[in-house]
DNA sequence: AATTCAGTTTGTCCTAGACAAACAAGCATT
DNA sequence: AATGCTTGTTTGTCTAGGACAAACTGAATT
């Protein structure tokens, strides 16, 4: 019952929400690369055996860690696996501080808090748990953690690593979907229970929380709303997938010091990064914008006026900075956070 | 500051992502009806003035009525919000019990909870509250209500009219996206907490939760979890967006009775159907099959072997009946559920 | 070590035609 | 007056190959 992949063949558009791969793009690969090859059915339309799937999912996944398609397409699935280790070996370029795929050294080592032992073998336990599917253990233990280490630590030490094990995971075949998202339920269940039992914050810097359209990164942006919340600023979230225009009125309305995007590593960085642009434009100057998760990887170049908070640990830092300049429009400090880019200017 | 419509023009991905509509869908209806008719770059790509997908939003909100795409593209804005006002004069054929474009009247009529009257007045203040961006009265009066009513009441007497009474003030100008985003995150967080207060109900029907891909759905999937879980049924939610094989897996994996599926108005119904009917097919016939949502509006034939939950307060009823018949096939007993169903097989 | 320049890769958009599944409506049957 | 069958129509999605701008690579230059 364990590697019982599916006979299944899909057609193109059920392999596209699979994957996660345009139709087009799907097409097109097959046109240049020679890879996916589906056979036809009686009227000429593509059909995809499971197989193919499978190879295009863990392409999608290479992809989502800086890979080029023109490198992979086309390997067979066992070199596709070797370069996922090879790529698991540069977690500099690799993975960021939100989705699967994310990264526990440079989220413990960077921030202020310092890394907890006890952690570590809690860590191995969940994933057996998750494993043999003891759902209420899980969630005890789950708890019991967050109780232990409070609310930012849990998120650093443990839900970080944890997606990246989880995606690691579910890379390697070791565990299924289903179990993925089981664990990302009860990840959002406690997470969201916790910031229950906090009161509305009234702190200073008042954020509005969302994502961009086509970013459904639920997970993340749970992550960054907990964390802000426990740093005593008032958050607002608007869940998922607002657009540009939207998070403008959104901003106004609520009269936000700060506006928190959170990003996955999915979608390509260009969109992001003109939706950010766009944002700037459009939004009072006197409002910062805070971009987390996995643009900053790939991208080199930052976007001027938006603070990258490129780890979770750093947004103790930043709403401590924030808290300093209070006021001061955001177009002009931003820089500042943003090492790189500050010198880049002069 | 009220309608301030944006002259904001898109592209035809944007289009895509902002309505609905599949890309393929945007071009053909050109060709076909001569809307939308966008303009074009200097390289001949679409360009979508705003006040086209503002008419194309609306267009799509008539079709999750039933409308048909040939008897309103291509009518003036004017003559849409008619067909709009007339179309909700049929509740019956109209709206479910789930997502915005629900209907309070069968859902509070057809239950066996009486409908409580201090509700309604709640109603409007919340309304109120969302359009003048009090957050914080908004949540605390929710909760008030939530506390007074319990929790199945107040899905069905508050959560259910609110989302309706929601999507019809955005259908009408009358609020924002981002308020319905603000809205549904408040209700999501509110939920999520009464959920997260309940011991992990231990009872006989075990659910297992979650949509198809394709279908977020979250509202409709956690205020379905929050009924069940009121039953005292055990509850575990895999999230939105499982494929089929995966929640097959996920079933036999963890024993369910019962497999919960959400729907919303949005996707074409027959994709529902063909999902259904598959994974009828390769679920355990032990395994009962729940599907609620907005699919038996317009779905005139029920699925074989599955239980139909056209309501959420039929719920109760339904888990009455799987105590009654347990461990009965599925296959066998669920058409006994559906009148409809069960007199066309005679 | 940073910048510019050419060359290559890659995703998305374009057109226009085809077709099956879903639907409506009329007709025949019980 | 329902139910079942046969039409014709509507509608979404698929196919094909061509085009092109934006993003990347890597070498040559300052």
């Amino acid at each position: 019952m364990e590697s019982d992949t599916l006979d299944h063949p899909s057609d193109i558009a059920a392999v596209s929400t699979a994957t996660g791969l345009a139709k087009d793009t799907l097409r097109v690969w097959e046109r240049r690369y020679g890879f996916p090859q589906p056979e036809r059915d009686a009227h000429g339309e593509r059909v995809y055996p499971a197989e193919q799937v499978e190879r295009l999912r863990v392409i999608r996944r290479l992809m989502d860690r800086g890979l080029r398609p023109g490198a992979i397409v086309g390997l067979p699935m066992q070199e596709l696996l070797a370069r996922h280790d090879a790529s698991a070996d540069v977690p500099s370029r690799a993975a960021a501080a939100s989705e699967p795929g994310a990264d526990q050294e440079s989220a413990s080592a960077d921030g202020g808090l310092p890394p907890d032992q006890p952690e570590r073998a809690a860590l191995a336990d969940v994933m057996t748990m998750l494993k043999q599917h003891r759902v209420e253990d899980m969630r005890q233990l789950l708890n019991q953690c967050l109780l232990r280490a409070g609310l930012q630590r849990f998120i650093v030490d443990m839900v970080v690593p944890l997606n990246g094990m989880v995606g690691e995971a579910w890379m390697q075949g070791r565990i299924q979907i289903f179990e993925e998202h089981l664990y990302t339920e009860q990840i959002k269940h406690l997470l969201r229970n916790a910031l229950g039992n906090f009161p509305t914050g009234s702190q200073t810097p008042k954020v509005l929380l969302t994502t961009f359209p086509g970013e459904q990164h639920q997970l993340g942006l749970l992550m960054a709303h907990a964390f802000i919340a426990a740093e005593g600023a008032q958050c607002v979230s608007l869940g998922t997938e607002t657009p540009v225009w939207d998070i403008v009125q959104a901003a106004r309305a609520h009269r936000v010091d700060v506006v928190g995007l959170s990003f996955s590593a999915a979608r390509p960085a260009r969109v992001a990064r003109a939706a950010l642009e766009d944002l700037r434009l459009r939004l009072d100057p006197a409002v910062h914008i805070w971009a987390g998760g996995s643009i900053w990887q790939s991208a080199r170049k930052g976007v001027p006026g938006v603070t990258p908070v490129p780890d979770l640990a750093g947004v103790s830092k930043i709403v401590a900075d924030w808290r300093a300049n209070a006021g001061t429009a955001a177009s002009t400090i931003s820089t500042a956070a943003n090492p790189a880019l500050a010198s880049s200017l002069t």
